[in-house]
DNA sequence: GTATCAAACTTGTTTAAACAAGTTATCTTC
DNA sequence: GAAGATAACTTGTTTAAACAAGTTTGATAC
C-alpha cells in the first residue's frame, strides 16, 4: 500500500477506470468534482492525474477535460520484458514459473565486459547465468552481472530462489532505476539449445542496467527472450513539439 | 522552443549534463543552488528534474541530492521505433532517409481489421502501405490505418512526401498519445521480400495506436522492421514497491 | 434565426509556504 | 577516541492562491 495520497488516488482512479465506472471513451468528471469527490488539493489530484496520462489510462484536453482512453488488453498479455523480476511477473499472472542456476561464479570486469555491461574494468563481479521456465517451457536466458561490493554475500544458493528477494529484504537495497535497451539478435548456439526456439533463428534481447539507491549502478544483465512469449508495451507522450 | 518555463529548465539541465558541465557519477547542485541560479520557483524545477528523472539522466536521492547518472551511447546509436516519425529520426541523425509507397486505398474496418488495430468495424479509413529506406537499405516496413474522418483528405501524392507534416500543418490535428507494443514475429515472405533480411527469419514488430487532441484513436500503424536496425530504449522508475 | 460577445466553465503553469523524512556534519558527553 | 544527540543540510509531500489559455454555453444584439 502506497503511503502518498497521491500514490493512493492515483490507484482509486484506476480502478475505477479498469472496472468501467468511468465509461470508456468519456469524459471523466472535472478537477473541481474529483476534488471535491477526493478530499484532496488541486496540486495532489493533478500529480495523480499525471501518472494516469503517463500510464495510457486518460488524456487531458486543455479547455475540455480528460478523456478515458483505457482499453482492456485484447489478447491473453505475456507481459515480459518490463522491471518485475521473473518471479514477481509469473505470481501476477498466476503462472508456474521456476528457474535454473546453469552457472555461477566470481568474476572481474575485464575491458570486453567493461565495455558490454557499463561496468569500470576491474569491478569485481558476481556472475550468474540463469534459464527461467514458464509452465515447463524454457522461455528466458539471463546473464547478469552483480557488483560484488553491493550484492555482498550472495550465492548459488540465494540465486536458486530469488536473487531480488535477497538483494531488497536482506541487503536492504532500494532498486531505483533500470534503464533498459530491447534488440533483436541472431540466435546463438547456446539459445538453440537452452531455448527450444523451434525454427526460429532471433531473439528478444532486453540489456539493463540497474540502479540502487545511492546512485550506483550495481547490475547488468542481457535477458534474452523467446519470440513468441516476448512482449514490450509502453506509452509515449508528445507535447509541443518534443516528445518525451 | 518550449514556451513552458519547466521545459526550458529542464533542456538547459540536460545540456549541462550531455555536456559535462556536471560530472559524471558526482552530486548536480541542490535544488536551492539550482533554484537561485536559474532563478524559478522550487515546484518549477522539481518538475523539470522529474523529466531527468524520467529520462534517464538524473537519480534524485532524498537526504543525499541528485546524481548525474548519464552515460554517452556506447555505440553508435540506432534508436529508431521511438514516437519520432521516420523522417524526423532520419534527419536527427543526418542520415538520407527515403520511403516508397507500395499501396494506397480507402478500406472499411471489418471485424478481423477491427480485432487487429482496435478501430470499431465499419470504420472508414485509409491504407498506407510504406517502406523506409535508409542508406538505400529497406529497413522498416509500416502498414498503417487511419481514420478517413479525421486524416481527411489523405492523398497518396501526400503520403509520398510526409503523412505527419500533412496532418500537422494542413490540418492542425495534434499527435498527444501514442500505446505501444512491441513484439517479434516470424518474418513473412513478403518481409522477406522487400527488408533484404538475409538469414534472419524474424523481426522486430512495432504496433501503436496514435491519439489525437480530441482523444480519438486516429491511427494503427504496424512497423515491421529489419532486426539489425531495431533499437528501443526505456527507463523505468521503481518507487515505494510499485512499478511506474 | 444568426452572429457576436461575454461569462462560466475546463486544464496548464507558476509561485509560495509549511511540514515530513532521510542524510551528513558537528558538537557534546562519556 | 567512541557514542550519541543535535543542528543543518538534503529531497519528498501537501496545500493554497493566482493567473494563463483553451472550450463551451448562453445571453445579447441585429
Amino acid at each position: 500500500m502506497p503511503k502518498a495520497k497521491y500514490e493512493q488516488l492515483y490507484h482509486i482512479l484506476k480502478n475505477k477506470i479498469e472496472s468501467g465506472e468511468y465509461p470508456p471513451h468519456e469524459l471523466l468528471p472535472s478537477e473541481h468534482m474529483l476534488i471535491a469527490e477526493l478530499n484532496c488539493s488541486r496540486n495532489t489530484l493533478r500529480r495523480a492525474v499525471a501518472e494516469l496520462v503517463r500510464a495510457g489510462y486518460v488524456q487531458t484536453m486543455q479547455g475540455k477535460g480528460m478523456r478515458n482512453i483505457f482499453e482492456p488488453a485484447r489478447q491473453a498479455t505475456f507481459t515480459l520484458g518490463t522491471i518485475e523480476s521473473f518471479a514477481e511477473s509469473a505470481a501476477r499472472n498466476h503462472w508456474h514459473g521456476t528457474s535454473k542456476i546453469l552457472d555461477f561464479a566470481k568474476v572481474t570486469a575485464d575491458d570486453t565486459l567493461a565495455h558490454m555491461t557499463g561496468f569500470a574494468p576491474g569491478t569485481l563481479l558476481y556472475y550468474v547465468w540463469r534459464l527461467h521456465y514458464l509452465n515447463e517451457h524454457p522461455l528466458i536466458m539471463n546473464h547478469s552481472y552483480f557488483r560484488q561490493d553491493v550484492a555482498h554475500g550472495l550465492t548459488r544458493e540465494i540465486a536458486e530462489e530469488s536473487i531480488y528477494r535477497y538483494l531488497e529484504g536482506e541487503l536492504h537495497i532500494h532498486i531505483i532505476n533500470s534503464k533498459r535497451v530491447v534488440t533483436v539478435e541472431k540466435a546463438t548456439p547456446l539459445d538453440l539449445q537452452y531455448l527450444a526456439m523451434g525454427d526460429c533463428n532471433c531473439l528478444a534481447v532486453v540489456s539493463s542496467q540497474t540502479y540502487n539507491g545511492d546512485g550506483v549502478m550495481f547490475e547488468y544483465t542481457q535477458s534474452r527472450h523467446h519470440p513468441d512469449y516476448f512482449r514490450f508495451q509502453d506509452n509515449a507522450v508528445r507535447r509541443s513539439g518534443s516528445i518525451v
